[in-house]
DNA sequence: CCATCTGGTCAACAGTCCGTCGAGCTGGTC
DNA sequence: GACCAGCTCGACGGACTGTTGACCAGATGG
């Protein structure tokens, strides 16, 4: 067995033993020996449990982000309301797809500051995208005005991680699943593009 | 010093030694030394970290609801927005008061079933005042329908939830802190009663 | 064909932290 | 003065982490 089916074996190692228990219950023992090392060999190929997650995660953001960019190309045009609920859905498949990772990354990013770096990054390409797409709207006169574009998408993004993580990790008070896109998508047309005076 | 001192002088350790590390940093040791004791007695006192930081959090939200009580009886009838953007006010103060329990909570909530179970139903009280209040709001005519209001609900507090704990721990993208309250209130208002049709 | 070097491997060690056990101390009570 | 409850801690066992240093197999090259 070569070096990069190892480094394979411990990341497959780590992402089977997500499916059944928290990061925090997972010892580097138990990945080593579940890709057929030591542990002082895990060593040798990450730096630590952590940097396995990291490198993880950075494969379902990679993978994500090329589902979207061909979902896009590949799909006709559509109207205001219809592109923002594909986003939407981008990102709830994203990480419903890949839920384990996703929790494990929320946890890991409690507690590490390098976790947490990538997963801010993460989000940071959202923001920046929603907020661009705001601005859009704005210029063509159908969104209203009256908050800063970028606080309005950091706002909704962090909704929308929330809510998912809720969802995922099914902790109460949580929405109903099947009701989650709807719901995120009218909140985000509410407040994108809607009057906010109480009748 | 008494049995109740000692335990007070725990909960006051913690408190102090969380503004300046996380929570993860801290070992028990610390915790027992920072009280006078030995590790071993500490045990007498609390079965562990979490448990401590478990009887800190039960303080500020106890503390949060009686003063949010208070200043509910104190001040005069409002109209509906008021009323609202005195409810966002009264979440941020609490947490943004205890900025660093606020952050260690939701730091072991990452990890603990307990912290979490805690944390969970201080967000469903909100949570269910919340969908009541919309509840009300729609009964009489003013909010617009169309969303289970218990999810509505949830999304919202979701969204403060995770606002509010970005910016208190400075991660990027965070929203800028004097705006905070506006922000919100302003997607609250325009999620609660306004229109949802791109313009 | 031997020397060497690189990538890979692990036993053993040092260190941190956790939670527990059992023995002991102190001050009130009968 | 015996006893008991509340309190205290030294010492232990166990789980984990990260590192060191020795070792080994196979390619490289003189």
């Amino acid at each position: 067995m070569s070096g990069e089916e190892r480094e394979q074996a411990i990341l497959a190692t780590l992402e089977r033993l997500l499916e059944e228990r928290a990061l925090g219950d997972i010892s580097v023992d138990e990945l080593a020996r579940g890709a057929g090392i030591s542990r002082p060999t895990f060593y040798f190929y990450f730096a630590s449990k952590e940097a396995v997650l990291l490198s993880l995660l950075d494969r379902v953001v990679t993978q994500g982000r090329a589902e979207r960019d061909r979902a896009r190309a590949s799909r006709e045009p559509a109207d205001a309301a219809t592109r923002w609920r594909r986003g939407v859905e981008s990102f709830l498949a994203t990480f419903t797809e890949h839920r384990a990772v996703t929790l494990a990354v929320a946890e890991a990013a409690a507690g590490s500051p390098e976790v947490r770096a990538l997963w801010s990054g993460v989000m940071a390409v959202w923001v920046d995208e929603t907020a661009a797409a705001i601005e859009g709207e704005r210029a063509r006169g159908a969104a209203r005005g009256g908050l800063a574009s970028r606080d309005l998408a950091t706002a909704l993004v962090s909704m929308n991680e929330q809510v998912v993580h809720r969802s995922l990790s099914g902790q109460q008070p949580a929405v109903d699943p099947a009701a989650v896109t709807d719901l995120l998508v009218t909140i985000w047309l509410r407040a994108i593009y809607a009057d906010d005076a109480p009748g």
